[in-house]
RNA sequence: GGGCGCGUAGCCUAGUCUGGAUAGGGCACCGGGUUCCUAACCCGGCGGUCGAGGGUUCAAAUCCCUCCGCGCCCGCCA
C-alpha cells in the first residue's frame, strides 16, 4: 500500500499530511547528506503499514547500493539529515531502515476531525473516474442459488459498493441468460401437462413440493431430472432442441420469459437477504431481438480469420490470439444458423460499452476460457476495449468436487441462511431476555446474513474454499457477528452516555493511551484500505481491515475506561464514536448489517 | 496432453501484484479474567522447513525455472 502524498485534501486521508512530510523530508535529507533520493523513489520505497518501530519505515538498501555505502550508515545519515517536521515526532535509524513516528497529538486531532466531519463519508475518495459497469452473479434462471454461486454475487456487489466509495460511478448488471439450453429446458417440461413428464421427471417433484414455495425452488425442482433424462433421451433433446430454435426466432412460447421471471424472482429475493440489489437486467433475448446479435455475426462473418464450415457453421481461426491450442476454433454460428452464447456475449458486451468506460465481469473460473475466448472476439471484430475479468474459484464440498445442483452436493443458500438464522436466534435469545420478539428476530437476521457474508467475503477470490456448515455459521473470532458486537458496543457506550451527541468536542492530547494512540493509527489508515480495495479488487482487504479495527476496540474497550474516566471522558468518547463511525463504514462496504445493539 | 488458478502451524486464513527488519489473524487445545461502559469479549500459553528443489538478489512467502499435489476448463452447451 503506498501513501497519499498527492492526497488531494488533507481533510480527506487524515494521514496525507504526515506521508508527504516524510517524503519531503527524506528527500531533503537526502540531498543535504548528498544521496540523490527522488519523491517517487522515496514514496516507492516507504512502508506505512505501521511496523512496531513506528508508522513509516525507509529501507535504505537501494539507496545505499547506488552510493556505495553501508546501509546503516546511510540509514544514519539520513535520519541525521531529516528536517525537523511537526507531522514527524521521531526520526530513528534502525540497522538499515529509518523509522518514522507521526506526532500523535496531530494525528489524533486531524484523525479524529475527518471521522466526524466526513462522517458516513470517511474514507471515501473524489476520484473523476469514468462509469463502471460490474456485472456479476448472471446466473441461469432455472432453480434456486447455492452457496457455490453465492460467492459471485457478494464478490460483485462488494466491488461495486467500494467501488462506489471510492468515487467511482457504478452501475451493477445481471445478466439473464434466457436463450439457451438451460432455460429452455425449464420452459420445456413446464409446457406439458404433468400426466405426459417422463416418470424419472415427476418422481423428483411429486410429493417434494409444498404449497406456498418460492418461484426458483418450485420451478426449479425438475431442472438436475431435466437435464439427466435428456443425456439420455434423443427424441426429448431434440424437441428443446427445436424449442431452442423457436425462441431464438422470435417465437418463444409466452410463457418462456414469465417462467424465467418468476425463478429470477425468487432468486433474488434471496439475494436481498444478503444486500445484494441490481441496478439493471440484460435479458439476453434481447439482443437477438432487436438485431445486435446479428450484426457481430455480419462483423465475424466478414472478419480476417472467418471460416465457413461444410455444414454452413461459422467460425473463427482464433489462434491468434494467444487461445490454449486446442481452443483456437471458435464456432460462432451453428450450421442451423442460430448464435452461440459466446457470440451473444460478445453483443452484450458491445452494448455495455456503449455505455461505460470500463466493464468488470465477476466469473467462476470454469469461465475462464469464455473470458478469453470473448477477448478474442472482440479483437477480431477491431473492437479495442476489453473487459476486465475477476475470477474467483469454486467452492467445493468436503467429499471433494465443486459444488453442484446435478451432483446433488449442493447447499442451497435458503437452507443455510435459515440455519443461520435459527442459530443466531438461539444466541440472542441466552443473552437478551428482555427484548421483543420482533427485536430478536431482526437480530438474528442480520446476524446470520452478517455471518454468511463475512465468512465468504473474507477469502481472496482466488482461493478455493471448501464449504463446512461449522465455519460458515461462526459467530465468533473473525467472523462477521464479532463486527456487528463490537459496533453494538460502540453504540451502546455513546448511547448510555446521555449527554454525549455530536459533534463530540476532544482535546488531543488527552488520548495518549497506546490503545488509544493504536486505535487512531487504525482510523487513519482507512481511506488508504479503500482506494486499494477499490483499485486492486482486493475486497477481502476490508474484510481485514474491519476486523483489525474491531479487535482494537475491543482490547482498547476492555484496557481503558471511557464513561467513567475523568477529564479524558470527552475525547474518548469522540474516539469511541470515531471507531463507530468508521467501523460501521466499513461494514456498509462488506454488507454486513449494522447492529446498534444485540 | 495443453491452458488457468491454488498449496502458509491439527484446521481456516492475511500478506504475493509493487522483494526489505523476529510471516499477521482466527478456530481448536491449555491457563486466567464478569460486584466495572454488552464475556458473540479480553489477557497469557501452545503451535510455522510459507508444497519440494534450484536460480536471481545485499535481501525471497513474494520474482524466474523445474517438479509434486489439488481444482477448473479444453462442446455447433451455457
Amino acid at each position: 500500500m503506498s501513501a497519499t502524498a498527492s492526497s488531494p485534501s488533507a481533510l480527506r486521508d487524515p494521514s496525507g499530511p504526515f506521508a508527504d512530510a516524510v517524503v519531503d523530508g527524506l528527500v531533503r535529507g537526502a540531498t543535504a547528506a548528498n544521496l540523490g533520493l527522488t519523491a517517487e523513489a522515496a514514496l516507492g520505497g516507504l512502508n506505512f503499514d505501521g511496523g512496531p518501530e513506528g508508522d513509516a519505515a525507509f529501507p535504505a538498501h537501494r539507496l545505499a547500493q547506488s552510493a556505495g555505502r553501508a546501509p546503516p550508515e546511510v540509514a544514519g545519515a539520513l535520519a541525521a539529515a531529516f528536517p525537523s517536521s511537526p507531522w514527524v515526532s521521531s526520526v530513528r535509524a534502525k540497522g538499515a531502515y529509518v523509522n518514522f513516528v507521526a506526532d500523535p497529538a496531530r494525528l489524533t486531532e486531524a484523525t479524529l476531525a475527518s471521522v466526524l466531519a466526513f462522517g458516513p463519508e470517511y474514507g471515501h475518495g473524489e476520484s473523476v473516474a469514468p462509469p463502471l459497469c460490474v456485472e456479476h452473479t448472471s446466473a441461469n434462471p432455472t432453480g434456486p442459488f447455492h452457496v457455490g454461486r453465492v460467492r459471485n454475487a457478494l464478490i460483485g456487489d462488494t466491488l461495486a459498493r467500494v467501488s462506489r466509495a471510492a468515487g467511482v460511478p457504478v452501475t451493477t448488471q445481471y445478466y439473464i441468460d434466457d436463450m439457451g439450453r438451460q432455460a429452455t429446458m425449464i420452459t420445456w417440461i413446464w409446457s406439458k401437462p404433468r400426466e405426459a413428464w417422463p416418470a424419472p421427471i415427476r418422481a423428483v417433484v411429486d410429493g417434494h413440493e409444498t404449497p406456498g414455495e418460492k418461484g426458483d425452488l418450485h420451478y426449479g425442482r425438475p431442472y438436475p431430472a431435466v437435464s439427466a433424462y435428456l443425456k439420455e433421451h434423443d427424441d426429448a433433446r431434440e424437441e428443446v432442441s427445436a424449442l431452442v430454435r423457436e425462441i431464438e426466432s422470435g417465437r418463444a412460447p409466452a410463457s418462456h420469459r414469465e417462467l424465467a421471471k418468476t425463478i429470477l424472482d425468487g432468486m433474488l429475493a434471496s439475494l436481498a437477504r444478503l444486500g445484494v440489489r441490481f441496478d439493471e437486467f440484460a435479458w439476453e433475448s434481447d439482443f437477438v431481438r432487436d438485431g445486435s446479435v446479428d450484426r457481430v455475426l455480419d462483423r465475424l462473418r466478414g472478419a480476417p480469420h472467418a471460416v465457413r464450415e461444410e455444414n454452413g457453421a461459422w467460425a473463427i481461426d482464433a489462434s491468434g490470439y494467444g487461445l490454449p491450442k486446442e481452443s483456437t476454433h471458435v464456432v460462432v454460428q451453428r450450421g442451423d444458423g442460430t448464435s452461440l452464447y459466446v457470440t451473444r456475449d460478445v453483443a452484450y458486451h458491445l452494448a455495455k460499452f456503449a455505455r461505460f468506460a470500463r466493464l468488470v465481469d465477476v466469473l467462476g473460473q470454469d469461465h475462464q476460457l469464455h473470458a478469453r475466448t470473448l477477448d478474442a472476439l472482440l479483437a477480431e471484430i477491431g473492437e479495442a476495449r476489453r473487459p476486465s475479468f475477476v475470477i474467483y474459484q469454486d467452492i467445493t464440498v468436503p467429499e471433494g468436487g465443486r459444488m453442484s445442483t446435478r451432483g446433488g452436493s449442493a447447499v442451497w443458500l435458503d437452507d443455510l441462511l435459515a440455519e443461520a438464522v435459527d442459530r443466531a436466534r438461539r444466541e440472542v435469545l441466552v443473552r437478551r431476555e428482555d427484548l421483543a420478539e420482533g427485536a430478536v428476530d431482526a437480530i438474528a437476521e442480520a446476524v446470520a446474513t452478517g455471518a454468511v457474508r463475512y465468512h465468504i467475503l473474507r477469502v481472496a477470490p482466488e482461493k478455493p474454499v471448501v464449504f463446512r456448515w461449522e465455519d460458515a455459521l461462526s459467530f465468533e473470532g473473525r467472523s462477521g457477528p464479532f463486527l456487528q458486537y463490537s459496533y453494538a458496543r460502540a453504540s451502546s457506550v455513546l448511547r448510555r452516555g446521555d449527554a454525549d451527541r455530536p459533534p463530540y468536542p476532544f482535546e488531543a492530547a488527552r488520548l495518549s493511551d497506546p490503545e488509544e494512540l493504536a486505535l487512531v493509527r487504525l482510523l487513519a489508515r482507512f481511506p488508504r484500505v479503500v482506494s486499494y480495495a477499490a483499485r486492486s479488487a482486493h475486497v477481502q482487504a476490508l474484510a481485514g481491515y474491519a476486523h483489525d479495527l474491531a479487535d482494537r476496540f475491543n482490547r482498547f474497550y476492555h484496557a481503558v475506561p471511557v464513561l467513567k474516566s475523568g477529564d479524558e471522558r470527552a475525547s474518548r468518547v469522540a474516539l469511541v464514536a470515531a471507531v463507530r463511525q468508521t467501523l460501521g463504514n466499513a461494514l456498509d462496504l462488506l454488507g454486513v448489517p449494522r447492529l446498534e445493539t444485540m
